[in-house]
DNA sequence: ATGTATTGCGGTCGTTCGCCGACATGCTAT
DNA sequence: ATAGCATGTCGGCGAACGACCGCAATACAT
């Protein structure tokens, strides 16, 4: 399944947990992060940690493949208002 | 291609972006990250925030497909000692 | 050889992460 | 009703991120 968004892999990510029955705290204690990280893992927020969002996967039993687009830069309108909210919630 | 760990998809980005010629703080302006993160991220630092190298990736057309591997928790013992000296590093 | 560009690595500094504890809410079953 | 579990929120704290700066080391061209 191609992702293009976090909230793409968050929900992803979600469903899978769901889908093997696992409670967050469950989850987060074999990952080994608080429960609290992934409440905000699977809310989508941009800004925790990439080793720990690929542990999560891994655990959940998800692989990921990187593959080249065919055109650089292929950015929705809706992509770009998430980076600008982003970049404007990281220096208020 | 599959990437199963942070530095596989390091790697692969370092590679992508010398073959399409670019400077490390080329890439940094237009993801909009300072040069130091993309010596970081290109490093395999595991710390990194989540939805940058989500926009690196994407600013050097590169995909996410997410796919679920058939056994779930197949970790190698490389893996582990790499999650190990992780755990580590984060409180020592 | 000389100049230019790129890459890597320190240190500093403001901001934020991730964890903890406690609390509120919603759902289910007994 | 009420006990249990899962989920989400809030305040607070130590630790670490990421930006900015300068300075080597290397590569590359003229």
């Amino acid at each position: 399944m191609k992702a293009k968004t976090i909230r793409d892999v968050a929900a992803l990510a979600r469903k899978r947990r769901r889908e093997l029955g696992w409670a967050q705290s469950q989850l987060a204690a074999s990952v080994g992060v608080g429960r609290e990280w992934i409440i905000d893992f699977e809310k989508g927020k941009s800004t925790v940690e990439w080793g720990l969002v690929l542990r999560t996967l891994k655990e959940l039993g998800l692989e990921i493949d990187l593959s080249e687009s065919r055109q650089v830069a292929t950015s929705t309108v809706e992509d770009d208002l998430m980076t600008i909210l982003e970049l404007g919630r990281r220096r208020p």
